[in-house]
DNA sequence: GGGCCAACATTGGCGCAACCAACAATACAT
DNA sequence: ATGTATTGTTGGTTGCGCCAATGTTGGCCC
């Protein structure tokens, strides 16, 4: 044998960034296939969510909402549209512009979309109390709360 | 105008998944694009790392190492060989092995991908004291380490 | 020794997330 | 009226994480 088992490298164990995208690797693991599961992916729960909170709302609006790019957002409209989540019509005061609506269907599909994700928080957080998880949430807050802002 | 500026949605706002991939998104950013500015990515910095920290392996062992999968292993060797970074030998001792060894220019590239990366935690953590960035990291430590035994 | 299964390197492919450049149409400001 | 910005859309690219198939080689059992 030549060396090398499966520990992971030092100087990665201890780098906040490694840790990070890490936990964050696994998180995506877990919402991945409990989307996937539903029929959706990151995106469309993002949209959902923001329609839901904003109402209708145009594309470039939606995009900015969810840190979304533009083009991504059409993509996902278009899968959300052909599940019937969503309405796209053109916005009369400006003919720029899509009103993208939320229909029954949709908010019906994001109450769903709530149910595995919150089931996930659990799954993830797990080995946390509940001191530790809102510790853990006001830091990570706090992080992208600065660099949303520095932006 | 119809609704919807630039405020993520409220549901996304506390979500401890969401938190942790907004700042791995950010991190990811950072880290991405200090490697790509010294010709790097993440896949090569990983392997030099487990090569300086365990000596020559064989790919399959490097994998392990860094979770990373066989067939990227291959291709991330490809290009760090084709940097001069890192020799690859076939195992006289094991014709199925390649040996891979970190070459005097691989030290130096790690080095400088070392110093890119904690340049990196510092603007990540900006806005946390000392005693902040322990908590995070310790409570990230803790999720990544239950998570990888319930591998 | 023959036969079988496991491990290895490699190729090729997939999906998701994030991003960028270009374009035509429309709105708006000066 | 002319230029600038915004909007939706198309069509890419990259990184990362996976999975399947292939051919070679080792180790083991009988």
């Amino acid at each position: 044998m030549t060396t090398a088992d499966a520990r992971t490298p030092a100087r990665l164990r201890h780098t906040p960034s490694w840790l990070i995208s890490l936990v964050s690797a696994h998180s995506h693991r877990l919402v991945g296939a409990g989307f996937a599961a539903a029929g959706a992916r990151g995106y469309h729960y993002r949209l959902l969510a923001a329609l839901d909170e904003y109402g209708p709302s145009s594309q470039a609006a939606l995009g900015r909402a969810t840190a979304v790019d533009r083009s991504d957002v059409v993509a996902a409209l278009n899968e959300l549209a052909a599940q019937g989540f969503v309405d796209r019509t053109p916005d009369p005061s400006d003919r720029r512009r899509n009103i993208v609506t939320l229909t029954a269907d949709g908010t019906r599909h994001l109450l769903e979309l709530d149910g595995v994700l919150t089931g996930i928080q659990e799954e993830l957080l797990a080995p946390l109390s509940p001191a530790e998880r809102d510790q853990l949430t006001g830091l990570l807050a706090r992080l992208a709360d600065h660099h949303a802002k520095s932006r």
